[in-house]
DNA sequence: TTCCGACAGTGGGGTCGCAAT
DNA sequence: ATTGCGACCCCACTATCGGAA
């Protein structure tokens, strides 16, 4: 199989515009990878043409592929070829290895035509740009192996892992797929939250009852243990388990031989509060956890216990295991109601110990394993400022040609404006075209850069969802998920709000 | 026929580890 | 020592397709 026919798939799905053509172009591709009998080359096409390397990361980015060597004028690299080279730059270390790495890059590249050349860039640096991903790969696995969709959804989730679904599914069919099941040690993809603007939103959402569950802003974990070995892996399931000991040693404290659960691993203050988020993000960053700011573990979910699979069972019965298991001071703080006062009034409380806010889990949804699913909700509180724009940036992919990327300032009382992030969130296509031709009256000096400065005279209206420190912007503070409620005609500069405003926040701890 | 769930795309700030300067 | 880069923690929002209602 040469690398020619894959990248000429990826191109055709990208052109296409309807996922069905997407997706029968893809089973296309897999079943004549499959033709030549080799697993490994399907698990790796299914693995390309969904975004992702086998081999996860192997430390080339987008600065990496700035310079490119002159394309090959024929096709002559195999998928095959290819994988093993990636796994080769993957395997490059120690010193010299940044130099080593940019050679064995540009060997790939010299070798690739054009065509080719634009699939390895799209891949390498993360934007493949095909309009399909995971979701419409498992489609095509599905569509290719004649196997009802569902299950193969189904498989990838207990599999945490889409590619070696693909290859089970084109080289042993559905029974092949039957023998993926939850098990102790092998990460699952984790269920993630919608959101409601509010808890009466929540309820109404949920069918009138909901568990509600304080949020704790620290960074979720999901946690196996069979037998005497624990692992945790994180969101996106890579393997943290020697950076948590704390985390492994809560574990071992329960009364069960095999379990996977879901928890989050946060930092505590001494007096019980958390920790600015920055604090946990850098205790778990850190590789060796050495003696600073011990992390804290809070479960809140129960997939799997003693040989038994729970996630199938509606939400009220796995927190009834949970809570059979895990003492209370190790579980997240829980509400049940239908009463909108009483879950304001758990917000509330949530709020004022600290926290970010609270999710509602319906009672009686499954745990849906790897999916955004409307059995979740979070509810957090949000702020707004009206700020001023102070520059612009021209956008990439769908938004190429318009001005996209707007700098926030808020307005200093001295003079002046404070930068204090940028967004590029909730606009509407509307709002892109009118902000682009608004921008371009307002640029002071060239237009034709990357970045394009303005004069501080249009006010925004922007919704975060707290300040955290910062050492990019001069006033040493950041806006923390920014984005475009709507813009503000009304408004003059002068009407702006202040750095002080922001800093009071700031000082609030939110 | 309309509605809505799921997905892809477009990027944000902060932190770490590590190689290069 | 400092800087740049890659990877990954937290993520919000809109457009689109196609099945559900």
């Amino acid at each position: 199989m040469l690398l020619a026919e894959v990248a000429a798939a990826s191109a055709e799905i990208a052109s296409a515009s309807a996922r069905l053509a997407k997706t029968r172009r893809l089973a296309i591709l897999l079943n004549r990878v499959a033709a030549d009998g080799d697993a490994r080359l399907v698990a790796v096409t299914a693995s390309w043409l969904s975004g992702e390397l086998p081999q996860r990361q192997i430390g080339v980015g987008w600065a990496a592929l700035r310079t490119l060597p002159p394309p090959a004028t024929s096709a002559t690299l195999t998928v095959a070829d290819v994988d093993a080279r990636f796994s080769r730059i993957g395997a490059v270390a120690g010193k010299g290895s940044r130099t080593a790495r940019a050679g064995l890059v540009r060997d790939l590249f010299e070798t690739a035509t054009d065509a080719e050349q634009v699939f390895l860039r799209r891949l390498l640096s993360g934007e493949l740009r095909q309009g399909a991903l995971a979701g419409v790969m498992s489609d095509a696995i599905a569509e290719a192996a004649g196997i009802p969709a569902a299950e193969v959804r189904r498989a990838a989730m207990l599999a945490g892992a889409l590619p070696t679904v693909a290859a089970a599914a084109l080289t042993g069919g559905r029974p092949a797929l039957a023998e993926f099941r939850l098990r102790a040690g092998r990460p699952v993809g984790p269920m993630l939250a919608q959101t409601a603007s509010g808890v009466d939103d929540a309820l109404q959402r949920l069918g009138g009852t909901a568990i509600f569950e304080a949020k704790l802003d620290g960074a979720r974990v999901q946690i196996h243990r069979a037998g005497s070995a624990v692992s945790v892996y994180t969101r996106s399931l890579d393997d943290v388990t020697s950076r948590l000991p704390e985390v492994v040693a809560a574990t071992l404290a329960l009364p069960a031989t095999d379990l996977i659960a879901d928890a989050e691993a946060i930092a505590l203050r001494p007096d019980g509060r958390p920790q600015r988020f920055q604090v946990t993000a850098a205790r778990f960053g850190r590789k060796h956890p050495g003696d600073l700011e011990p992390l804290s573990v809070f479960f809140f979910d129960l997939l799997h216990l003693d040989g038994s699979d729970l996630l199938d069972l509606p939400t009220r019965d796995r927190l009834d295991a949970l809570d059979a298991l895990v003492p209370a001071a190790r579980r997240v703080d829980r509400l049940v109601t239908a009463d909108p006062a009483a879950a304001q009034n758990f917000l509330d409380r949530t709020l004022a110990s600290g926290h970010e806010g609270v999710m509602a889990k319906s009672p009686s949804a499954p745990y849906e394993a790897g999916r955004r699913g409307s059995g979740w909700l979070k509810v957090k509180p949000v702020h707004t400022l009206d700020l001023v724009v102070l520059a612009v940036e021209w956008g990439s992919g769908r938004r190429t040609g318009t001005l996209s990327n707007i700098h926030l300032g808020a307005r200093d009382p001295a003079g002046g404006f404070v930068m204090l992030g940028k967004t590029f969130k909730g606009m509407t296509d509307a709002m892109l075209a009118w902000q682009t031709e608004r921008f371009t009256e307002l640029a002071e000096g060239p237009t034709d850069g990357y970045v394009v400065r303005l004069r501080p005279e249009q006010v925004v209206e922007i919704a975060f969802d707290g300040v955290q420190g910062s050492t990019r912007y001069p006033g040493g503070m950041a806006l923390r998920f920014a984005r475009v409620v709507r813009y503000r005609d009304d408004k003059s500069p002068t009407e702006a709000d202040t750095v002080d405003t922001v800093r009071a926040l700031y000082e609030r701890g939110g």
